[in-house]
DNA sequence: CCTTGACTTCGAGTGCGCTCGAAGTTTTAG
DNA sequence: CTAAAACTTCGAGCGCACTCGAAGTCAAGG
């Protein structure tokens, strides 16, 4: 696969994909005799999880932490499990505290609500 | 209250507090006869309010509609209203989002701690 | 053959949200 | 009275995560 048609595939752009290569979240992957990029279907599920790594918020280098450890290899799993537990507990966190907030919204939307009602009721001589 | 107490009760540093006020967040406040800004405690609920804002993730242009919404006062309300039930609904849609990512960073963790306890059993032998 | 379009590298530019520093004035504690 | 701390304005700088454009190569379709 090309890097036009990964770039499809997961909903990135070809620019992002070569940005994150140079970065190193992504390896470095053969080239044909063009030395076009030529990828593996492989890397689409890691390309995934980099995207829920990245919706949850964590910043690039600690996804390069994470790639850098995936790279070495099965030695590293427990600090890679590590490193996945901590993030994880940041993103609990992080949906309690946006649970809190919606609460908050709703108040105050609540009070608009009924700030609008009241308005009816005090000037209902235009019905 | 001056800057530098405001500073502290909401926990912005001074110059984000001036940069509020320079972008239109924060109003333009009095001053005390040596132009030093002086705050009374009813900005601290307008400034918490952002804050919920900014924790899910509103962007600084949308808040800053909002700010101005508000203040022109009763007659923006419905406006402000749907601008936050707009926005309730970003951020419940994006809870979601997050909770998926936990199911999957879950079992991500998961899968280590099965290959770790694999590990002992098939390498019993360091007991 | 030649145009079209997908690919290559490289470095520069963008937008966001602060964050900081310089240079000067005022307030306050000792 | 003095020294340190807190305030003022202004504009520049920063870190993040892309995003883009220029200039060039290569391969397939008409």
């Amino acid at each position: 696969m090309k890097i036009g048609e990964l770039a499809k595939r997961c909903d990135l752009s070809v620019h992002t994909i070569r940005y994150y290569e140079r970065i190193g979240l992504l390896p470095f992957v053969d080239r044909d005799r063009s030395s076009h990029r030529d990828y593996d279907a492989t890397i689409l599920p890691w390309i995934a999880f980099l995207g829920r790594l990245k919706t949850t918020g964590m910043p690039v280098r600690d996804m390069l932490r994470y790639a850098r450890l995936r790279q070495r290899g099965r030695e590293t799993e427990a600090e890679r499990r590590h490193l996945l537990e901590q993030h994880r507990q940041c993103v609990s966190e992080h949906v309690a505290r946006l649970q809190e907030c919606l609460l908050v919204l709703d108040g105050k939307i609540a009070g608009y609500a009924d700030s609008e009602r009241k308005d009816q009721d005090h000037a209902p001589q235009a019905q």
